[in-house]
Formats: structure tokens, sequence, C-alpha cells
DNA sequence: GTACGACCTCAACTTAAGTTGAGGTCAAGC
DNA sequence: GCTTGACCTCAACTTAAGTTGAGGTCGTAC
């Protein structure tokens, strides 16, 4: 096992598939260098870098705003502790207030069972959409701001 | 205005798209009669029948999942307090999980800001994945579940 | 010397939730 | 009697995040 990793090495640790690695680079999300038979070899920060990815996008972040943050850590060297605290703090924002949404989401759902109240002016859960825009830019919800394009 | 709504009228008083509309009636979550030129009639139960989808929506579910839970729901009734009752409780409790999934990766980024721990074996948020499979069935992430098919 | 496994590229397919556009009908207003 | 607006159908396009498959190259193992 050299210094260099070949993808199904980082396959096989990070547990994403060699396709969504090739993916990931056409993306620009990973770099590689190639072998003399044009192989791709990467370096062990890859790992770090994938397992950063994943953790990112089970926050519901899009593959391009996941780009976007790792454009703020360095490229080649592994992943030091303020590299990482930089873009998780920024992380941990958007988690918050979609986290702050659904349960706002939630408590109306609450409080309305039963109720039948779903009227389109009255309701609080049916106007919970006007609050979405307030909360400024970015994806609030995974799903659902589609319709605010 | 007659007591029939044309896609027009539903489609300003709940402010979902006519392509929208004609969408989810393709995929049967809504129903509309026919008036002798062809133009869709709506009953007036169609408007809170599509509150309740963009509700369903904003707290993450698929049309599929709302088509299912819309069959427990009369097709051409107004929606009742006891009929609402049934649907919210359940979508209330998928809401629960996806929240606490959501907040247990926030606590698990807040807890590893800076610690540079990113390990493979070790970081409680690297390891975030395996938790997701006992949560069970049904969409714990609006994105993110895919890699588990 | 050939079969095998791991790798390569590139193009096409997949799903969800719609949107966009082409081409056509119909009733009302001027 | 023609234009306009609202509606109709159907097919094709869009984005995200990959997957699948075809066809080809290496290096190693038997």
């Amino acid at each position: 096992m050299a210094t260099e990793l070949s993808v199904g090495e980082v396959a096989e640790r990070t547990g994403v598939a060699v396709s969504a690695l090739h993916f990931y680079e056409r993306k620009g999300l990973i770099r590689s260098e190639r072998t003399a038979s044009n192989h791709r070899a990467y370096p062990r920060s890859v790992i770090r870098r994938v397992t950063v990815i994943q953790i990112a996008q089970r926050a519901g972040l899009s593959l391009a705003e996941i780009a976007m943050a790792l454009e703020a850590l360095p490229k080649d060297r592994t992943i030091s502790a303020e590299d990482w605290g930089r873009v998780s703090t920024n992380w941990r924002d958007q988690l918050d207030s979609r986290i702050a949404l659904l349960t706002s989401l939630r408590d109306n759902l609450t409080g309305c069972i039963g109720c039948g109240c779903l009227s389109v002016k009255e309701c609080p859960l049916v106007n919970e959409g006007d609050r979405l825009a307030e909360l400024g830019a970015g994806p609030h919800l995974l799903a659902g701001t589609k319709d605010q394009r």
C-alpha cells in the first residue's frame, strides 16, 4: 500500500461508490494525480475530504454548496482543526435554521391537529411559507424551495 | 363564480402553478370533473387538498408519500377535523424523527468543531450514517438516503 | 499467451417535481 | 368575423446526484 490511494481503495474506505468519486472529481470536489498507466492516485487527505462531503450531504447541503465551502479548505493537505472549524461553524448555522424551520412546522402541525382550521387566511400552517422568505437566502428545506425561484 | 373552480382559479388561490396542478392530477393527488368544453372543474374542496399537499412538501415529504397519506382523505368532500387529525399525526411523527436526526447531526458537528477528529473510526459525525438505518424505514433526510437503496 | 481484475472514458439512463413549448379548441368582446 | 385569453394535450426539457453499460487499456497470475 503506497502513500497514494486508488479509486477502489478510497471507495472502500469511505463507502462511496467509485462512480460517485469520479463524479465528485468532475464536479471539482476532489482532485487526483495520475499514475503512469493513467489510474487515479489520491493523496491520503482525500479520505477526510470525502468524509466531510458525506457529513455535509447528511446535513442537507447540495454538492454545489459543499463545493463552495470546500474552496476554503486546503486542496491537498490534510484538513486541520482550524480548517474544519471554519467550515463546520458555517454548516452548523445552516443546520440550525433548518431545524428551526422544521420545528416551527411541526409545532404548528401539532397545534392544528384536529382543529380543521386549514383556511387559507387564518391557519399558521398555511402561512408558514411566508416565513421561509424571512429567513434569508439559502436552502431552508432540502426540498421545497424550488417554487421560490 | 360558480361552485366549481377552474385551474386558473385554483392556481391563483393556492399559489400553485397551473402546470403543477395538471401534474398533481396526473399523479392522482387531486381530481377534477370536466366542463362541456373540456375544461377542468374542481370542487371547492380541492383548495384544502392542495394546501395540505403544500404543507406536507414543506415538511419534506415526497409527492408519492403524500399521495399515500391522501388515500386516507375523502376524495371530494371537504377535509374534516378528524380526517386531518389522522394524517397530520402521522406527518408530525415523521417530522419528529427528521428533526431528531438533524439535531443529532448538529450537536455532533458542534462538538467536533475544531477537534480535527474526523478519523473514520472514532468521530461520532463520521458514523452518524449508521444511526440512520436504525431509525427505520422512510425518508430520514430529504436528501441523502439514496445511497441506501 | 491468455485470462482476470482493476482501472480508464464517454454517453446514456434514472428519479423527482415540475416547466416550457408547440399546436389546437372555445367563448367572449369589439 | 377576427382577435384575445383561458384552457386543452402531448412531448421534450430541466436539475441533482449519481448509476449503468459499452468499449478499451494495463499489469499480473497461471
